[in-house]
DNA sequence: TTCTAGACTTGTAATCAGCAAG
DNA sequence: CTTGCTGATTACAAGTCTAGAA
């Protein structure tokens, strides 16, 4: 071990999950030694079979091989909304014509005359035919990916073989940007070995690039944790390959993520107070800071970073909120002081909320508004970088979104621990937890859009449960009348029947309990999804002590990815941990 | 001090796969 | 044996936050 302190790395002691969290870098550097196979580019294009035609203005119009692949990315997304916009639709066409030949540049020139419906229909056809393949062809199909998964899908990080999370090279196609994303309908580019950086470690068997073809660099950076990079041309990011969850370096990443949020816990009072304080500011940066700093523990609103105009979708977090997303009301109903948000947040996914709030902060918040227009800031002295700033000062490694992750976590275990009855069925303790889990999402503003089929399948279950009601009610009469026989011949047969009808009446009233309580549940959880809070900001200790205290089996919360991501947490949480 | 590139987390939508019902 | 539904998995977009250049 003495060469890990010569290159500065301790030990620490903590055992996790068959793993240890062993040995941690004071150098900043996340690993020792990486070796992988590089990335799965996107299969080249095939060209389509001579019959599948393009129209223009009506007449068929054979396509250079460039102009025909940008053309089938759009065949392809005849049956989505995204192309009857009109910013799709311009984009792409605008794109679409740099890929043409002069000659197809002059003869197109208007896009409501191209029918791609030919090759739509094509498309549609070999996915029915892959759904119709004989067994064995998609066994062959599931070897060959199961084949890939094993030489590209793993990595070795330091002494262990990891998971890689996404090995493949994102293919060319257009830009599905979310919410009014002025660049939706772009052609995403095709990423060439030569876009490519590779990152691993120097004394490592390097990946090849495919014949003929080369890196467009190869480093030995540990400082880092990705493998393999390339910039992106529709905004001009970088995209990485990475690990996934489940691997050491997630792993402990996730785990420090909620130490800090559990040290905000024990200092969160200090800083409420704080800011309740500065509501009194003679500044007027302070009082904003205070006021958003009061939002974001709140409401747990996000921070809200600027964001460049004409880019992106037009959304908002705290520090960027503008004066039209958010109404006063001095009186409403019953209440005082209610401040209505209305705004659309990440994912262009709208926030709406009212909220009766301390006279100190309505009152700041109409001084925040005087002479301003709708567009202009509602913090026009804050940004997220001051904001982080100090909070920086107020506890190390604090930051706005750990604000999130800490209410979403404690939420979860107070709600836990006032939901769950010790006498309950293990159905009935699940249901708890998905309330839990619910107020949490609630709270994150983790909406959904009602499935399609939401109402269907609500009624498939209530067919179930009425089924389940009638068997019950039959097990019911035989119940009594195998009493009624056995009162009349107080033989042993007929006390084995009384028993037997007993268990059974026992069995579907169990039955028709749990049907009833799934109904209740996804009846709740119509328009909230609890995946994200689950994976991103719950503590999953929280999740493993309720587990074990209460004997569920951890199936019954976690399927097997969640199982595989928060295996540190599985190992390390005992039922009493508290957050 | 401001700006921007870069790295990493968080989020929804699309697709896949397995299974129960017809 | 197919079909249709559901939960799991994958894809990739959209955030947060930091560090270092200008």
């Amino acid at each position: 071990m003495n060469s890990f302190d010569s290159c500065g790395y301790h030990k620490k002691t903590t055992i996790m999950h068959g793993f240890y969290f062993e040995l941690r870098a004071t150098d900043g550097s996340k690993w020792r030694f990486l070796e992988h196979k590089g990335p799965v580019l996107a299969p080249p294009y095939e060209p389509l079979p001579g019959h599948v035609r393009f129209f223009y203005d009506g007449k068929p119009m054979k396509l250079s091989a460039a102009a025909e692949e940008v053309a089938t990315f759009f065949a392809k997304m005849l049956d989505h909304e995204y192309t009857t916009k009109d910013i799709f639709r311009k984009n792409f066409y605008k794109d679409w014509r740099k890929e043409m030949t002069s000659e197809e540049k002059s003869k197109i020139t208007d896009l409501t005359k191209c029918n791609f419906t030919e090759m739509s229909e094509y498309f549609k056809a070999q996915s029915e035919a892959r759904k119709q393949m004989s067994k064995e062809e998609k066994l062959k199909i599931r070897e060959e990916n199961e084949r890939i998964l094993q030489e590209y899908g793993f990595c070795v990080m330091d002494n262990h073989k990891e998971r890689i999370g996404n090995f493949r090279i994102e293919p060319p196609g257009l830009f599905r940007g979310r919410g009014d994303h002025p660049k939706m309908g772009m052609l995403k580019r095709r990423i060439r070995p030569e876009d490519i950086i590779i990152n691993c470690s120097k004394d490592s068997k390097h990946p090849k690039p495919p014949q003929g073809t080369r890196w467009k660099e190869v480093r030995h950076d540990n400082k880092v944790t990705w493998l393999v990079s390339w910039t992106e041309n529709i905004q001009g990011s970088i995209k990485y390959i990475m690990l996934n969850p489940s691997s050491r370096i997630k792993g402990e990443k996730d785990w420090q993520k909620y130490e800090t949020a559990r040290r905000l816990k024990k200092c969160v009072d200090r800083l409420r107070a704080q800011y309740r304080d500065d509501w009194k500011s003679k500044e007027m940066r302070i009082r904003q800071r205070a006021v958003a700093l009061y939002f974001i523990d709140k409401l747990a609103l996000r921070a809200g970073n600027e964001k460049e105009e004409g880019e992106t979708a037009d959304t908002v977090g705290c520090c960027s909120l503008r004066v039209e997303h958010i109404k006063l009301y001095p009186k409403m109903d019953d209440q005082e002081y209610v401040v209505e948000f209305d705004f659309l947040g990440k994912d262009s996914i709208r926030y709406y909320n009212k909220m009766p709030v301390e006279k100190r902060v309505f009152k700041n918040l109409q001084l925040f508004l005087e002479n301003k227009q709708p567009e202009d800031d509602l913090f026009d002295r804050l940004n997220t970088s001051i904001l982080n700033k100090h909070l920086q000062e107020l506890m190390d490694g604090l930051t706005a979104k750990v604000f999130r992750t800490y209410n979403a976590s404690i939420t979860l275990q107070q709600q836990l621990k006032e939901l769950t009855s010790p006498e309950e069925s293990i159905p009935a303790k699940i249901l708890s937890y998905n309330r839990a889990n619910r107020a949490v999402a609630i709270l994150c503003n983790h909406q959904r859009a009602p499935p399609k089929t939401f109402e269907k399948s609500m009624q498939n279950l209530q067919t179930k449960i009425d089924e389940k009601q009638k068997q019950l009610s039959t097990a019911r009469k035989q119940l009594k009348g195998a009493k009624t026989e056995h009162k009349a011949s107080h033989g042993d047969g007929s006390k084995k029947m009384v028993e037997v009808k007993r268990k059974a009446v026992q069995r579907l009233e169990e039955q028709l309990m749990n049907l009833q309580m799934q109904a209740t549940d996804r009846e709740e959880n119509k328009q909230i999804a609890l995946g994200t809070s689950k994976l991103n900001y719950l503590d999953p200790r929280i999740s493993v002590a309720w587990v074990k205290k209460w004997d569920v089996p951890i199936e019954k919360i976690y399927n097997k990815t969640q199982r595989e991501k928060f295996a540190w947490a599985i190992d390390m949480a005992e039922e009493d941990y508290e957050f």
